[in-house]
DNA sequence: GTGAAAGCGCTAACAC
DNA sequence: GTGTTAGCGCTTTCAC
């Protein structure tokens, strides 16, 4: 049997309301009996019990964290930021990983709200609005990042990339340096980053007048190996003036398959890409790409967050963060 | 108000028990009241509070992992490979972030034993041994990965590498390719893989009578800009045959600042890294390799939380797992 | 099979 | 200031 209040109120000899006091920091104690109960919860090796406390207090200082993958550094990078801002004042993170599937995530929204986290993080997978809109009217906040479904966007507190636009500049930049045919390789449009990325780079491509056969499209999962195939289908017609990425993995695998062919970058092709390759620095040429900052939008949402939980205030807050297209050249 | 069992009882006319009863399966309880019950959850809304739950149980279905850095895909891989086993068992994972520092993680350790969870993960930033020791006797399984302190190697269960014979494999590797001066790129010695490590390149040395005054040893921190910092150290001096990073961080760093210098990898200094280093498949020379496996430590991990909740065996269970030594080439 | 009722450990009125 | 006490929502004997 652990130890509980009663233990220590009974050793301290005070009331156990009176250890409550003391272990929430009230000024209304004096110190000799304070000092006595912290006494006897040293001796005792006392911890007090969330669930106990929570039950009464209906707060459990957690915030529940869903995102589609728990080792995508990516979404790691943006939980650190989350964790940087939220620690120091108490709250614990709790993370659940959808892989990606609506099924699964809808499980795992239950079992978080089951927790009666204080506030849930999303990165949602897709096709659970109507599921989170219902969370969040039923009482427990949901703040989306990174992914926002269009149906949510009035609905829903949200920190999101400009993915339109930083879309748009990427291949207005390979417009300006002179391609004239493109290959996109393009993210599952289940999730809204690719959608959005997708439209901007159209967007940019109309208005460059780029003709439809100018254009190859592919649609890849973000993964490394989904960039190596779209290089691959590249390779079957024309190779394009300029391969754009819509993420790093698939920028990187874009790049393993082009040198194997012995393509060189930067002069049989121009490479970009949605998102830092962190080997850049190092190859042989140069590449221009729309630079993220995962962390800078996790602290953004722990700030959200914040709001949130202490202003309780009206309306939505939501967050549109600006990307700056940057160049790593070889030293 | 929260929806609660009460509130499901009346409106399905029966009592909180059966409520309960058809909320944990059990398999008394008649289909037409069972089914009754059902529809009053779902119009109600109902979700069971897990608070409330645990008190009663005393168990949470939760297992805190403390690790020293939540955005470090090391550790992030791991906690994929024990979410994969854990979270089909009704599992979910609550994780906290020491920053290496061990009163944080003192700190932690305290707010995770008081969620009461059912087990802790645990890679230690050091000087916790005492607090880890008394926790788990105290009642909450403890698993430590990755870092074992010498003292708890007794008294705790764990699943590490085996740093030292690794890291000497590595260094007998570049002895057979004719290396005969080193320089080492040790991490912070306060992580118990760091040190291990050391010792296992420095018993491969002795073996291999490699004189003292040809070996130059950095400390970094397992950090990029340290495996920098070391590369001008050993410029400093006379260039050694080999550079060895003990971390892949710190090779890339290495690699980077060699790169910087125009030397050339693979001709003037041979690189050694433990861990894979991503990007080497297209750099345009060989890096041998420990070749770690964090996935599939996180998921030997999982599995030894569960024997350890399921089988409340005795005594102590530990995995060392092997690693093998690899070699990217170009292509 | 089903229900009544006693807590699990804590907090927060309320009374003193 | 400090103590008494009534629950928070759930599970689980123990009767029936």
């Amino acid at each position: 049997m652990d130890v509980t209040i009663k233990d220590v109120a009974k050793r301290a000899g005070v009331s156990t309301a009176t250890v409550s006091r003391v272990l929430n920091g009230s000024p209304y104690v004096q110190e000799h009996l304070a000092s006595r109960v912290r006494e006897a919860i040293a001796e005792l090796g006392y911890r007090r019990n969330a669930a106990a406390r929570s039950l009464k207090t209906k707060k459990t200082n957690t915030i529940g964290v869903l995102v589609p993958d728990i080792s995508n550094p990516y979404f790691m990078q943006i939980s650190k930021g989350l964790e940087d801002v939220l620690a120091p004042h108490g709250f614990s993170l709790i993370f659940a990983s959808s892989d990606e599937d609506s099924r699964k995530e809808a499980k795992l929204l239950r079992v978080l709200s089951e927790y009666r986290v204080d506030c849930l993080v999303v990165a949602t997978a897709g096709g659970n609005d109507e599921l989170l809109k219902d969370i969040n009217g039923g009482g427990l906040p949901v703040v989306l990042v990174d992914r926002l479904p269009p149906v949510l966007a009035g609905e829903l507190d949200y920190v999101v990339e400009d993915n339109h636009s930083s879309a748009y500049q990427l291949v207005h930049h390979f417009l300006e340096q002179g391609a004239r045919s493109f290959g996109l390789i393009h993210g599952p449009m289940s999730a809204t980053t690719a959608l959005e990325r997708a439209f901007g780079c159209r967007a940019a491509l109309a208005e460059g007048k780029v003709p439809p056969e100018r254009i190859v499209e592919y649609h890849g999962d973000f993964s490394q190996a989904s960039g190596q195939a779209a290089v691959r289908l590249f390779l079957q017609g024309e190779l394009p003036d300029a391969v754009l990425a819509l993420n790093n993995s698939m920028a990187w695998g874009a790049i393993l398959e082009l040198s194997k062919h012995k393509l060189r970058i930067g002069e049989d092709v121009l490479l970009g890409s949605y998102g830092a390759v962190d080997a850049a620095p190092l190859l042989p040429f140069s590449i221009t790409y729309v630079d993220q900052n995962p962390r800078e939008l996790g602290e953004r949402v722990g700030e959200v967050v914040r709001e949130r939980l202490v202003s309780s205030k009206q309306g939505h807050i939501w967050h549109v963060m600006q990307q700056k297209l940057r160049m790593d050249r070889p030293e």
